[in-house]
RNA sequence: GUGACUUUGGUGUAGUGGCAGCACGCGGCACUGUGAAUGCCGCCGCGAGGGUUCGAUUCCCCAAGUCACCCCA
């Protein structure tokens, strides 16, 4: 039979790499309960038109990086390509907005789906760990979430960041940058490159994202997006930089930042991280106080970030941070004999009742051949019962790290792993 | 989506148009009572696929991965 592989841009994460996402989430949650954030799960497919009403016609990511299929009821659907479409709808839908000056403030963690080329740190299915408040319109509520994803980092550990903000202001400011920056670039539009010659009508503010020499060149001298703010979206650009200045946090304001998702209004961050390579954007987030609206809500201002997971881990193994290793506390129990070994299983079980991780043998191997598997299972302790212990209503426990071995009544044996085990 | 490079046991690697080798690993035995020691024996592979050829791991296609662009987390 031939071999089956996983599709294109996804990944296996096996038990030597799963208890690095356990931390991670576990971090997570710790912090975003900190901050008072609730969790929220929502569905992993939606229906197409939120993704296009949300994200945005004019976003490459609804152009052409969706996974989008008829199901057998007709119904278009998509897998989702961001959190915080479903995050919204799932709060207009649970009525949690209706009420005047309704707030809420929750996170996520979940998969994300692209089609896009794979590459390190770039995959088709990838994790994200995300906060959005809704409610509140003060700066106040947008640095809440910076500081949220910064100390979510600084708690796993990552180094080397580096937070850039902008603003694009609010929907007028948005419009006259906007205008603006068409006005400035049709003349030039024959140096632009093909790409930016298509996003001047689509999606012009990404021409002053372009890497491309010949659009950065044109770009050059353009209107920078503050001479479009109004005072009001000013204002609060101003108090949100005094506000992360005050928390003490490093920032860099780059106004070409310009993000993938249509529905930013206001400020709007990234965070770049040391050890990724092309790929080292780990989190990004914005103000987007017309979505709620959109997707037919009642009007409630939002704010929120995502911070892609995989790259998080990415970026800690190429800064040689490791996570914090779990103890392992297991327990092997072996035996010599088969009156022992019927004694070891009954052990086993009054050790796994007594909420003990523990496991042993059970393919007849002797006792070196055991011990060499409580080894390569990085047990902390071993109990060895034979035939003398069995006599004498007595096991040996020995200690993996200083290879000490004492004797233990047969009755107290789980009252003392208890011990040991618990202390770890 | 564009271009470049890469792909050999579980891991790391050598190599060739006809016999695939090494190291670590894994299993057994020496050794039914102590783990990473020693010795012996053994196990596992040329990216699932298609083509050229008498014959392909080697050449071509395809696929996958990596890097840059692009995009973004």
């Amino acid at each position: 039979m031939s071999k089956i592989s996983a599709p294109r841009g996804t990944v296996d994460t096996l038990p030597a790499d799963s208890w690095k996402w356990q931390i991670v989430e576990r971090i997570a949650r710790e912090v975003s309960a900190i901050y008072h954030f609730g969790e929220i799960r929502t569905p992993v497919f939606e229906h197409t038109e939120l993704f296009h009403r949300g994200v945005g016609e004019a976003s490459d990511i609804v152009n052409k990086e969706m996974y989008t299929f008829e199901d057998r009821g007709g119904r278009s659907i998509t897998l989702r390509p961001e959190g915080t479409a479903g995050v919204v709808r799932a709060m207009i839908e649970s009525g949690i907005l209706n009420d005047q000056g309704a707030r809420a403030k929750v996170f996520y963690i979940g998969s994300n789906f692209r089609y896009e080329r794979p590459a390190s740190g770039r995959l088709r299915q990838h994790h994200q760990f995300g906060a959005e408040a809704f409610g509140v319109a003060e700066p106040d509520q947008d640095v809440e979430c910076i500081l949220l994803q910064m100390d979510f980092y600084r708690r796993c550990g990552v180094k080397d960041l580096e937070l850039q903000v902008n603003s694009l202001g609010d929907r007028e400011s948005k419009e006259r940058y906007r205008d603006a920056l068409v006005a400035f670039l049709t003349p030039k539009s024959a140096q632009l490159s093909e790409d930016s010659q298509r996003r001047l009508s689509q999606n012009p503010l990404r021409i002053l994202d372009s890497k491309d020499p010949r659009d950065q060149e044109a770009c050059q001298g353009a209107p920078p997006a503050g001479e479009s703010l109004s005072d009001k979206s000013r204002l609060h650009f101003e108090r949100v930089q005094a506000l992360l200045k005050s928390a003490s946090v490093p920032f860099r304001v780059n106004p070409n930042l310009v993000r993938g998702f249509d529905y930013y209004t206001e400020t709007l961050w990234e965070v770049t991280a040391g050890g990724l390579g092309a790929q080292n954007a780990i989190g990004g987030g914005g103000r987007y106080d017309n979505l709620v609206e959109q997707l037919g809500g009642r009007a409630t201002p939002g704010v929120g970030f995502g911070s892609g997971l995989e790259r998080l881990l990415l970026a800690l193994e190429g800064q040689g941070v490791s996570l914090p290793q779990p103890p392992g506390n297991l327990v092997w129990l072996i035996s010599h004999g088969d009156a022992a070994r019927d004694e070891s299983w009954k052990l086993l079980l009054e050790l796994r009742a007594a909420g003990i991780s523990c496991d042993m043998d059970a393919s007849g191997r002797g006792v070196k051949g055991q011990f060499k598997l409580a080894d390569r299972e990085k047990a902390a302790y071993c109990i060895v019962i034979g035939e003398d212990e069995l006599q004498k209503r007595e096991a040996v426990l020995k200690d993996s790290a200083t290879r000490q071995e004492t004797r233990v009544a047969r009755d107290e044996i789980v009252a003392k792993l208890q011990a040991a085990t618990s202390a770890k």
